[in-house]
DNA sequence: ATATTTTTTTAGATTTGTCTAAATTTTATT
DNA sequence: AATAAAATTTAGACAAATCTAAAAAAATAT
């Protein structure tokens, strides 16, 4: 089955809006697309008529088997491409969003799936997110946020909570990116703000909401 | 400016039977879209009024220098990807033309830059037609077709004239492909059909029709 | 338990791209 | 030159995706 972007769209936004939040509202949605709640609700129609959504009018709604289907198959070209921009044609990693905003609509399954081999099969993406498999599987990856990393442990950059771009730019001026070997020297009880040691860098603070979203692992 | 992708398909469609044809018409451009005169008729209005159309009703119709630059870039693109697929994801040539009339749309002009320089900056795609630069230049391959190379020269194939599903599929089974170097071992006057010997493979026999669409570069 | 606020849905438009059927213009044929 | 045929355009309709404004339902506060 072929789905218009818009389609697609929506299915990701409500999967990535399940994943958190558990329920998903009109309100949400419409806020996520950046579109309006009452063009949210013709769609929410219109996917349920597919099947890809149940959905009761002011009871709310989740995917069905299907559209999680569908919505994963997007989010795995949506990183795949991400990892080809990134490792094969030197895009920086706060760059590559928008263009496989754009690219993970390209239909062929066989291209994505060509393109994962081409790739070596990464298992995860530029921004430390899982890339599901060619049948939607994804291998949990197990990983820590700097405050709960232990003192003087090199542990690697591996994923970021959040990629709005002025994240991205923090983290950019901070030479922190995925891959990065680091440690924690000291945490300040007073703010809970910590001191990181890169490798190859001097030491920085970064506050308490900023080490929440970097994700790292580590040898125990 | 950005384009939607039903009009970028109409621009890249006038262009190239402009180039052939020198004049198109209202049922040419329909055909070759496989959509309506009538549908055609509004879109040529809509391409004027953004001034990438020169167009007069009744009286006949041609891209404006605008116009002509956005099918450029979309030709670019669309053989750019083309050239990745066969050479990078191991396409065949024959299944790529689809899935470039997708990736074609892509509006990122860095992207396609990054992987013109990816690919090592391509001239011809995987079919031997031109790739324009990233201004829009094109090189002009000089080539011959069959019917017009001396006999016993050994050539190299660097274009076809025609890339439907049934002259592909005619190519390869006679093993004739991008790069194959041959020679023409008699012409027979009284079809005008070929006798072509492929670098270690037997002889084989090509009417008229398919050796005027096989176009070859050799040495003088 | 009412009243107020917030959320969600409906009603009715709009834009883009397409279609069929009918009208118009151009081109070809007697 | 008149007529027939072919090409092109217009008129009017439709589907998809969006919007604003109004109505309805649900949640919250008094
Ligand atoms: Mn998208
Ligand atoms: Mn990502
Ligand atoms: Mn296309
Ligand atoms: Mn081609």
């Amino acid at each position: 089955m072929k789905y218009s972007s818009s389609k697609e769209n929506y299915l990701k936004a409500i999967f990535h809006l399940q994943e958190e939040d558990g329920i998903v509202t009109t309100n949400e949605l419409a806020a996520a697309l950046q579109t309006r709640a009452a063009s949210v609700t013709d769609m929410l129609k219109k996917l349920k008529t597919q099947k890809l959504l149940l959905y009761e009018k002011y009871k709310g709604f989740k995917l069905t088997l299907e559209g999680r289907k569908v919505a994963l198959q997007i989010i795995r070209k949506h990183r795949l491409w991400e990892f080809f921009l990134v490792t094969k044609l030197n895009f920086g990693w706060d760059e590559v969003h928008e263009i496989a905003e754009e690219l993970e609509h390209i239909s062929s399954k066989k291209l994505i799936d060509r393109m994962d081999e081409f790739l070596g099969f990464p298992k995860t993406d530029p921004h430390g997110d899982p890339i599901p498999d060619s049948t939607g599987k994804v291998t949990l990856v197990k990983q820590v946020d700097l405050l709960n990393l232990p003192l003087n442990t090199v542990a690697e950059v591996s994923g970021i909570g959040d990629q709005s771009p002025e994240m991205l730019d923090l983290l950019n001026h901070k030479n922190i990116q995925l891959g990065s070997k680091l440690e924690i020297r000291k945490k300040f009880s007073f703010d809970n703000s910590i001191e990181i040691k890169i490798k190859n860098h001097p030491a920085i603070t970064v506050s308490e909401n900023v080490a929440k979203k970097i994700f790292a692992k580590y040898d125990e």
